[in-house]
DNA sequence: CTGTATCCTTAGGGATACTG
DNA sequence: CAGTATCCCTAAGGATACAG
């Protein structure tokens, strides 16, 4: 199904997001994918907020839908499919990098996350080239 | 009742931000304090998406939990309360606005967002500054 | 192991009545 | 008008069985 944005409660920028990625669990999916190196079913299954099976093909099928996600065959094992960011789903880096420097400031993080926070304050454009090398 | 983190899912700031004000309507009512100058129960109901009134009470109770918001009796109306975003609430604005050039992308936008997001990608600061200089 | 489907409980939230 | 409370229905999602 394409996912437009016609029968949104309204057209506004935040509320896009909200509709199309703004539930509780969809954003995990995309940070796995963004900051984790994860690309596989059973990768997102570990982690630590513990999403379920049901929930996690919804999801990833949603992303698809909405053209945050791609779905391929893996090559090396033809019985699991493959997930990657889009260009649209990469370009939510800079959301994902601002969302980690607020929750910083109030949450407890790993050690992982502080260099992450404290190097992108510093030099925000060496972050965001270390992490798109990833892809 | 204080928000600890410390029932969360996970330590993970992404999904700090999901568990805080991470629904589908709270990030709405931050919208409407950070960019639309409102500041009372009226005016956070007439907003397009269509809250209805229970689910403000609560959401506005939720963000004052949090430390988002705060609530005070109006000078001039004591029968209504001002709320106004704290300082954790007005530096979630770097967040807003990636949303905002976000969605721009993929979203149809009124004409005021639409010079709210060329200006932004212009010249970020200018844009801090005037919308701070409206809190 | 990679997903999908089903069952069932709970949380979210719309409509609306109600109080000050 | 500002805000709360209740009623009730639907969507979210946990547990788990199941198929390839």
């Amino acid at each position: 199904m394409d996912q437009s944005s016609a029968n949104f409660r309204s057209h506004c920028p935040i509320n896009y997001l909200l509709e199309t990625i703004g539930d509780k669990w969809t954003l995990l999916i995309v940070r796995d994918l963004m900051f984790k190196g994860k690309h596989y079913f059973g990768e997102f299954l570990k982690s630590d907020e513990g999403i379920s099976t049901n929930i996690l093909t919804d999801r990833l099928n949603k992303l698809e839908d909405c053209g945050v996600v791609t779905k391929q065959i893996d090559a090396d094992n033809a019985t699991r499919q493959l997930y990657n960011l889009t260009s649209k789903g990469q370009s939510l880096l800079p959301v994902m990098l601002e969302i980690t420097r607020w929750s910083a400031q109030f949450d407890e993080l790993t050690n992982a996350d502080k260099a992450l926070v404290k190097l992108y304050e510093k030099d925000p454009q060496q972050v965001i080239e270390k992490i798109k090398s990833n892809w």
